[in-house]
DNA sequence: TACATTAATGACTCGTTAGTCAGTAATGTA
DNA sequence: TACATTACTGACTAACGAGTCATTAATGTA
């Protein structure tokens, strides 16, 4: 990276046109990062590698130099941006040792400040549009994500019922029922001009965890 | 196909390959059915018109000759797949005499006898992915299917409130409780083995309904 | 049967973009 | 200063797909 410090994700100067840096560290995650920008975006197909790497600061050759391929591109995205809250999310579940609803709902704050709340909110959108014909980073996401987060989510609520502190549930719809919402709010962040836009997404959070507090309390009112 | 009675969608039986016929009425619907199973498959931009044309039973050149662009077959699908169902929606509310949660049921169930259980339950999956890229569609989809179907919901919200039934609430935010799960659920079935694939609809649906109930009903519990 | 009308075709153009590679410029080394 | 190494470039290709249009075939009509 070095020499001259720059920003990670700076476009070139109009002045540097022409002059080549060699960087060869840094190059990834400024790519990543881009290529991060630009998906989220115009999503993954209609975005071209020339301007990832525009957006980057460097030519498209340079691109194939670290990734081999848009779809190694992508992989990596997720790699960076998503796996590293699942690892997070693992250490708070087994460090935890308040309610059931609390960790729960420490879960899913969480998510909203290192996913949802940022522009890796629109991930889950990008996998849910596209993955279908790559099959590849379906596979890696499938296999790293979904099934990883489901475990955790799996994990508190299990001990929740275990406790006698939520009724009895069916887990795996129990988890649906939990993250549709969230996931269609990191997806509306995104779908431009639909819906809950420019409404308060904490109000809509703090609905829906009201909602869900009622729905998961053991025995009264609800069988 | 023709003077002999055919299914609408069939594939040309191989001997009838260079056999023209002319049909000009069944074509538009022909079309707009091949367009559909092909955008809810592989997505609006990666399929070809090449393709639905032959799944049509026809040339590209005979799709041209019905709908002005690709966009404007996608528009044609949504006006003929979903438009309609708003239209029904918007009678049963007029004529409705019941409770209000018995409405809304009402709603969401056949929302999902119409679009959510079909193929059309593509169709959102297909507008959230892919509008950004295509603003008409978008303009399209929002005028005639977002904001009537928000409506929808916001008159049925109304008259419970209205009649006590449901505790005072924001519209909007409820809206969006109300109908995030059931998208989800919807582009779940063609998000290609994630979550919720092999799981009982009704399951989720009747869950969700149990959640609505108790945070909707009025007074006791929740403020 | 001859002619007019129109539904349908498919080869074509033209723009687009993932991926390649021979060459260039920056840096390291002696 | 000369030479070796390597990060980087950008013009190129190959393939693809939306949209066009001159032509053909089916049907209607006299």
């Amino acid at each position: 990276m070095p020499s001259i410090a720059v920003v990670p994700d700076a476009k070139l100067s109009p002045e540097a046109k022409t002059v080549r840096r060699r960087r060869k560290d840094a190059r990834p995650s400024e790519l990543t990062s881009a290529a991060l920008d630009l998906f989220v975006e115009r999503g993954f197909s209609a975005t071209r590698l020339d301007d990832v790497a525009a957006r980057a600061g460097v030519s498209k050759g340079t691109l194939y130099l670290y990734f081999d391929s848009k779809e190694a591109l992508f992989k990596a995205v997720i790699e960076e941006g998503i796996v590293p809250t699942l690892a997070a999310g693992e250490q708070r579940l087994a460090e935890h040792s308040g309610t059931s609803m609390a960790l729960l709902r420490e879960l899913l704050v969480g998510w909203w400040q290192q996913i949802g709340g940022t522009r890796l909110a629109g991930v889950p959108k990008l996998i849910i549009s596209e993955s279908r014909n790559f099959p590849e980073v379906a596979q890696y996401y499938h296999d790293n994500v979904i099934v990883r987060g489901r475990a955790l989510l799996r994990a508190a609520l299990q001990r929740g019922v275990a406790s006698g502190e939520f009724r009895p549930l069916d887990a795996e719809t129990a988890i649906d029922v939990i993250i549709a919402p969230l996931l269609m709010l990191a997806i509306w962040r995104f779908s431009l001009c639909f819906c809950a836009q420019e409404r308060d997404p904490q109000t809509y959070l703090e609905t829906h965890f009201d909602l869900l507090a009622n729905g998961l309390r053991a025995l009264e009112s609800t069988a």
